[in-house]
DNA sequence: CCGTAAATGTCGTCG
DNA sequence: CGACGACGTTTACGG
């Protein structure tokens, strides 16, 4: 990883075209060429930057002032030109073990899955993530009564996830075998308008309380 | 701007839980406290991050050992357990200029506006951004027999762009002064499951190619 | 401040 | 490799 701290103006052309104007900046090379543009504020997007695959060429004289190019297989370039460079260093950093995550909607799905009948008695899981032509239903159980139900999930409950479900209930119910098909809307938290929508569509809404379904469930280990 | 490089182990408590192994590791604090932890590959996303605003606290030895702790007002932590300091370096960058951008949607917009009648001899903008109470359609026009056509305007054309659009209908549909409306869902490039849910509305979809649009429009400088 | 739509979205997963 | 949905989405733009 190469760090360089210069004053820069940069442009890219690609699937747009940007410009920044000459000010001083970070420019961070990785080592799998990628390049990346950073101000000192702002997010942790970088004002610009190319994604790797990649390559880099440089044409800079013994000050380091002069052009970087960075094009990819698809024919973007961002190039570089740098007015002065403040500082440049390069480091080793080794491979990156990466990410563990826990918390997320797929954790939610299993915790829910394995204890659907938090939602009524004698309900069971059909199958999760069941296929359909526009998409799977995040889970498809039956009730007590063996009629189906469509459950979409979410972290948090949006509109869009009503419209989601409205269109899989949509066409679950032109399924014979299926039909009547109910629908379940369940989240950590449901926005108002997602609720004013689903009850508008006849949908049921369900707020989940993920640690209580995790404190629930005994074996947690068997749901990774 | 400070830039540290560390062998590091990192924790995020917050909206999710999240914990990176110990490895040698970019952290970037900038100006407005925000901390971002690079690996020497992967994308422009750090590993771990927490966002403006925020603040640092630390609580390390003379040689940096020691653990950082970056708090915001939701209460989401990040924690970085510093195990050795290979770098550390701060530079004054100053405020940024920020980016200029050209060729998002709203260039598309005016590329098609001005050469309608690629959809159709005759037909005419009525207007772009036509306003409705739930947003603007992108462009509102009338063909050669003057019925009016909505359109919705994408990059990608995904399903949402196609629900869009049918909100729309669905709305302008209700004005006698305009009914019937037809809609179209024009894009530069349309995913399948989108051209099936738009054919199940009787939406009629157009793949936009950009450059020949801006090929074919001879002053190109007038749009902007 | 909240809601909506765009994004060089990126990232994972599954077919 | 494409299609698809989640994302600590983030970000910009209105009301």
């Amino acid at each position: 990883m190469r760090l360089v701290i210069a004053s820069c103006s940069v442009d890219y052309v690609g699937r747009l075209t940007a410009h920044l104007p000459s000010a001083t900046r970070l420019l961070l090379v990785k080592a799998d060429g990628s390049v990346l543009v950073h101000s000192d504020g702002g997010s942790y997007k970088p004002l610009n930057w190319m994604s790797p695959p990649c390559s880099l060429a440089t044409d800079v004289d013994d000050d380091g002032v002069g052009t970087w190019t960075v094009t990819n297989k698809a024919g973007e370039k961002l190039v570089i030109t740098l007015d002065e460079v403040h500082h440049d260093s390069a480091h080793e950093l080794g491979i990156d073990p990466g990410l563990v995550k826990d918390g997320v909607e797929a954790h939610l799905q299993a915790l829910l899955a394995a204890q659907i009948e938090v939602l009524g008695e004698g309900w069971r899981v059909v199958r999760r993530e069941f296929p359909t032509a526009i998409g799977p239903v995040d889970i498809m159980c039956r009730d007590a009564d063996g009629k189906s139900v469509a459950i979409e999930l979410k972290r948090r409950g949006d509109i869009d996830g009503v419209e989601q479900l409205t269109r899989y209930l949509g066409l679950l119910n032109r399924d014979p075998l299926l039909a009547p098909v109910r629908g379940i809307f369940a989240a950590q938290e449901i926005k108002p308008q997602a609720r004013v929508l689903a009850g508008d569509r006849g949908i049921e809404c369900v707020v989940l309380d993920y640690d209580a379904l995790r404190g629930l469930d005994d074996s947690e280990s068997r749901l990774f």
